[in-house]
DNA sequence: CGGGGAGTAT
DNA sequence: ATACTCC
């Protein structure tokens, strides 16, 4: 949310004397000088809009539910009201209060759970989306925050209509409005209608109101446009910076200084924008270093260079959950594969592969609270992350749980005690191109056709905008767009009925979805890296003795009387996996499929993921071989086998594959994750043979997109991964 | 002091 | 790869 807030005071200002100390200004120095009858074509000439959405959680609940309109409504995530709206407002409530203070201020309020950011993400993006489509220069700052350079729409605008003509829309910082003469001011001006113009378009379409600050760079027009609260837009002159800049009360309250920071400059003896105006630029650059000393310097004088940058789809999706207290392997366990299961779903819908998976924790500690987090990151398995993308989602949980607690692993010590507070699972490094999916998958990659907006033949309920973008700031009927995802996912998990419930979640789902995959390579590509994944798989395996689904590594730590054990030929032959599947890897073109009904066992990586992670098996993030087949003899045989080797426990606990000595030589924590996770195989079992082809998604736009300038086009907006 | 997400530094 | 910072 944001986070931001404003107090206005009066001072004067030395913005002259300070600009002049500052240095590495030297486009604003030369703006500042001689000639000055076009100070447009020098300096800070740009024209930036800083959006910004009024207690947006708040007004999202209330276009969920009107009947919230009227009453103090707060919007809840654990023990905060993180942001209420007006009504409350009124009351006396603001952000970030404690739910038991803001009962006490407003008996009365209404509380409604925000943890879930689903509806607040697919709005966010609706304005977004319909912001860029008017003019594609948008940045995103958090959900409820967008900025805008509309430079260049303001020079055509400009060209085409009297400059004599033209007035502000909304404030003028520290004018009356009335009382500035526009036409000193012309491109400004232009901006505060074409401002004025997108909050009216975001409201009638979006039913959404926010602020909007003008101004010439994005410190300031953040600044801005925080000035007239709810629902009101505001302009800065360029003779009314330093007013903006003397007149904030820290300098907390600059956008850039952060808690951090505002400490370290506490400690120079700095409090006030001035005083940092001020101080020698020496000193501050033994504090911060050269390049954050200047930018401070800068940002105190309201110069910011910084360019608005296109906000593309996310680089990373991640969920998390924050708690009172999880102390034992299993709540963990269970809080990941929760948090997992939403996040798998999110990053399928996205479209993306996910290559870098991350796990975050945050301990508990009487100082300190809510800092010190710590992470482990390593790759995603090919597989796994295909799963995602192909919707074999339960599958891929499962086996990302695997790998998450191998992360975790990594971090904490469950032989000791350790108290979490947090847990965060996040994908990044999310690949666009489709990787080709599943061998002769591509031919279901038939008609992926979508509504795309860019297609050249527009299809019917397509986003039909003036092409002329720029045109009277009617933009595009983008609300609309509905591009139903084709849905023809045949894996039966997860999607099927699941139609896109909202427009905004089709439309960012899709929309990143589009900017991916190339399309013919699929086809081929996607046999030829499978074949060679199997081949790879057979080679790789057996290297002394050990299993190839033998971590090393990890079979160096056990007991030796374990390690023997499982070298022995009893054991070794006992197993499919070691044994027949070796030979026929190479020509059992479905073991993959088979191996997903296979029954997880201690000593085998099956394809549907679970194998042991933390003891016996290869880490599958370094493991180079995608999968162990599983051998062609049909499911069925294979646990009859197993069955045979070892008694099946009468509580029928574990799977009979295990050998219960070895089970019990396992760290207590450890037995727990395995009996959690083949509790949750079970479940996983139930669905044979899902593996479809992997459709792949559409293409040809990819290239295109990149270069083509299709006016009604979102996706060239978006940054090329 | 919530739940995300981005960027930078090391 | 991990920590830190910011919004």
């Amino acid at each position: 949310m944001d986070n931001s807030e404003e107090e206005m005071e009066e001072d004067e200002n030395e913005w002259r004397k300070g600009l002049v100390d500052s240095e590495a200004i030297s486009s604003s120095v030369a703006s500042g000088s001689g000639l000055n009858k076009a100070p447009e074509l020098l300096s800070e000439n740009r024209v930036i809009l800083h959006f910004d959405l009024d207690c947006f959680y708040a007004q999202v609940e209330m276009i969920r539910n009107p009947a919230l309109r009227d009453v103090p409504l707060g919007v809840q995530q654990k023990y905060i009201v993180v942001t209420c709206n007006y009504v409350a407002r009124e009351q006396g409530l603001t952000k970030l209060m404690s739910v038991t203070d803001a009962k006490e201020k407003c008996p009365q309020l209404v509380l409604v759970n925000g943890e879930n950011l689903t509806h607040y993400r697919e709005m966010s993006y609706k304005v977004t989306e319909l912001l860029m489509s008017y003019s594609p220069l948008v940045e995103r700052l958090g959900f409820d925050e967008n900025f805008m350079d509309i430079t260049e729409v303001v020079e055509k605008r400009l060209a085409q209509t009297d400059s004599n003509n033209v007035s502000f829309k909304g404030h003028v910082f520290n004018n009356l409005s009335a009382d500035v003469k526009a036409s000193e001011h012309p491109r400004l001006a232009v901006g505060s209608h074409i401002a004025a113009e997108l909050r009216d378009i975001i409201h009638s379409k979006l039913g959404l109101t926010g602020c909007a600050g003008i101004a010439s760079n994005k410190l300031l027009a953040k600044l801005v446009s925080g000035t007239f609260k709810p629902n009101q837009q505001t302009t800065l002159l360029p003779q009314n910076v330093s007013d903006i800049m003397d007149c904030l009360s820290s300098l907390r309250k600059v956008p850039g200084v952060g808690h951090q920071t505002a400490k370290r400059l506490h400690s120079l003896g700095l409090e006030s924008v001035k005083s940092l105006q001020l101080f020698p630029l020496n000193n501050l650059v033994r504090e911060f270093g050269g390049p954050m000393a200047q930018r401070l310097k800068n940002l105190a004088f309201g110069i910011d260079d910084s360019p608005v940058t296109t906000t593309g789809a996310p680089q990373s999706l991640s969920d998390e959950d924050s708690f009172k207290k999880i102390s034992c392997t299993k709540d963990v366990l269970e809080k990941i594969q929760q948090l997992l299961n939403s996040l798998v779903e999110r990053m399928h819908k996205d479209g993306r592969l996910p290559q870098t998976f991350r796990l975050t924790i945050r301990r508990f500690s009487a100082t300190n609270k809510w800092f010190n987090r710590e992470s482990r990151q390593c790759p995603i398995p090919k597989h796994i992350g295909q799963k995602v993308i192909s919707g074999s989602c339960d599958d891929a949980v499962v086996q990302l749980v695997s790998l998450a607690m191998k992360l975790f692993h990594k971090m904490v010590d469950s032989s000791t005690t350790f108290h979490l507070t947090l847990i965060n699972v996040c994908f990044s490094n999310l690949q666009n191109k489709g990787p080709a999916s599943s061998g002769k998958g591509s031919i279901t990659s038939f008609f992926t056709q979508s509504t795309l907006p860019r297609n050249p033949q527009p299809l019917s309920s397509q986003i039909q905008g003036d092409s002329s973008q720029y045109g009277g700031g009617h933009c595009m009927d983008h609300q609309c767009s509905t591009n139903s995802r084709t849905s023809q996912h045949s894996s039966q998990k997860t999607v099927t009925t699941k139609s896109c419930r909202s427009s905004g979640e089709a439309l960012h789902g899709f929309r990143w979805r589009q900017s991916s995959v190339v399309a013919e390579e699929d086809n081929e590509k996607g046999s030829l890296s499978r074949e060679k994944s199997v081949s790879d798989g057979a080679n790789k395996t057996v290297t002394h003795k050990l299993p190839s689904n033998v971590d090393p590594e990890v079979f160096k730590l056990l007991p030796e009387d374990i390690q023997k054990e499982l070298l022995s030929p009893a054991y070794i032959s006992s197993f499919p996996s070691m044994s027949t599947n070796l030979s026929n890897a190479a020509s059992a073109p479905y073991a993959s499929q088979i191996a997903e009904n296979e029954p997880p066992s201690i000593f085998t990586v099956s394809q549907s993921g679970k194998n042991i992670k933390e003891i016996l098996n290869r880490s599958e993030s370094t493991s180079t071989h995608h999968q162990q087949p599983a051998g062609a003899c049909p499911a069925e045989n294979v646990k009859e086998e197993r069955k045979e080797m070892f008694p099946q426990p009468a509580d029928c606990k574990f799977p009979g594959n295990v050998d219960p000595t070895v089970f019990s030589e396992l760290p207590p924590d450890v037995q727990t994750e395995l009996m959690c996770e083949w509790k949750q195989q079970k479940i996983v079992v139930k669905h044979p043979f899902t593996k479809k082809p992997g459709r792949s998604f559409l293409t040809k736009e990819q290239k295109a997109a990149g270069k083509s300038n299709q006016a009604n086009s979102l996706l060239k907006y978006f940054k090329p991964s």
